[in-house]
DNA sequence: TGTTAATGCGTTATTATGACATTAAGTAAT
DNA sequence: ATTACTTAATGTCATAATAACGCATTAACA
């Protein structure tokens, strides 16, 4: 089981990562995807959870499977030895891992460390060139989820804060889409899919015209989580 | 691993089924879903492919994977221990199967037999109420990725026969979303896909008009695939 | 000649799309 | 008090897509 926990700061998208060094010593630091196995007394989404929480603090956290993953050598590489060696029983048994995803707002787990594990730390995505095992393959298909994900539901409970302005989810969108989208195209498209309330108040603060803040309509927007909207892109 | 056979006979949606009591004596006789253990050797797109042809004697069968099911009981149910009695070294051993799935032309192997396992049948979709295992929910799993699948991507090219007609096409997706779905617009909407490339060739032997026939452009097919449509619904 | 289903064309109302430029509302500096 | 600066907010138009229909035409067979 890993997870790929997508974080949004605002700007870019970001991957939490932890550092087996800190797992474990001995072992060459480096970081990889938060995972571990399954026992055998629980379910998928069940160790999804458990393992989250054992290595980076977070727990109630919305998780999707996106897929497995198994070929047998994907725990044959040289310098993953190591780390094999140490921690499992059978170090060269064949794995099978289920993917896991999920996005959660950073700014919740940035600003107060000390819910988060010392080894775990977040990666922005452009960044993460090399990654031990298959993870790398793993991150690649979760992205590939996640934009087509977006296109046919909506997104942005999980990674917005609570509160927040038409533009920061419009930066949400081009972040994940990694493209420039038309300010007045996608104001218009977001607020009739009806999935937003307005609230009474604005930013305050700013050198500038404050923004509406506006959050999610719970019910609506998990009207759509089901249904799927099928003619939504950018 | 399990996968899950959707065949279109031109009218309904049928799933393949396997009986285990021919795999072996001593177990009662019910229809499942063909699977089997994965090899250490193999990684999980090949060992789809070779259960498969073990199971049933297709082969070259295009398979997707759609989900990893994990629940701790899904061997559990009391009916099914004989069989995993039969079969498993360790009956009782924890097992996580990977869900695949495939669309094929159920005419290419009704009609000869000999290629197909004799434990192995075509039952149709709507008639299928109780699966051993887990396999019901599996089922049910595969459908809504059929069905979401449908609506991004085009489909049909592995369920119809090499030339068909738009009717033929068009009950196609009447089935899959089980809808009936307006002609004039459905013949408008795939037409203008340009997915299709329209033969010389008519029917022949019908008491009315005879349809054209039509086959899949290849080359438009996969464009489509790899992209996707987001704006596909009927 | 009648029956049947396939085909093709069209209408209408509604909704979605992409492209595009200006005004509004606050703070900061003078 | 005025001005500058920065980001928020908004409206319009032409085009395309859609759903829901109507209906006349066609080619085969009986």
């Amino acid at each position: 089981m890993d997870c790929v926990i997508f974080g949004f700061n605002g700007d870019q998208i970001h991957v939490l990562l932890i550092d087996r060094e800190n797992q474990l010593k001995n072992v060459i630091s480096e970081f990889a995807l938060p995972g571990n196995l399954i026992r055998d007394d629980e379910n998928l989404d069940m160790a999804a959870e458990r393992v989250l929480k054992e290595l980076t603090g977070l727990s109630n956290i919305y998780l999707e499977q996106f897929g497995a993953f198994g070929d047998p050598d994907r725990i044959k590489k040289k310098e993953d030895q190591p780390w094999l060696k140490a921690v499992r029983s059978i170090p060269n048994a064949r794995v099978v891992t289920v993917g896991y995803y999920s996005l959660i707002r950073m700014s919740d787990y940035e600003l107060n460390p000390s819910s988060f594990a010392k080894n775990a730390k977040w990666m922005p995505l452009n960044s993460i060139k090399k990654l031990p095992f298959d993870h790398l393959k793993i991150l690649n298909n979760s992205i590939e989820y996640l934009r087509s994900n977006t296109k046919i539901k909506p997104i942005g409970y999980n990674l917005l804060p609570e509160k927040f302005t038409l533009n920061q989810m419009q930066k949400l969108y081009e972040a994940i889409f990694d493209k420039k989208i038309d300010n007045r195209n996608f104001r218009r498209k977001i607020i009739n899919l009806n999935i937003l309330d307005k609230l009474g108040e604005k930013q305050s603060g700013v050198a500038h015209k404050p923004a509406n803040y506006y959050k999610f309509n719970k019910e609506r927007y998990e009207t759509y989580l089901e249904r799927g909207f099928f003619k939504f892109e950018f």
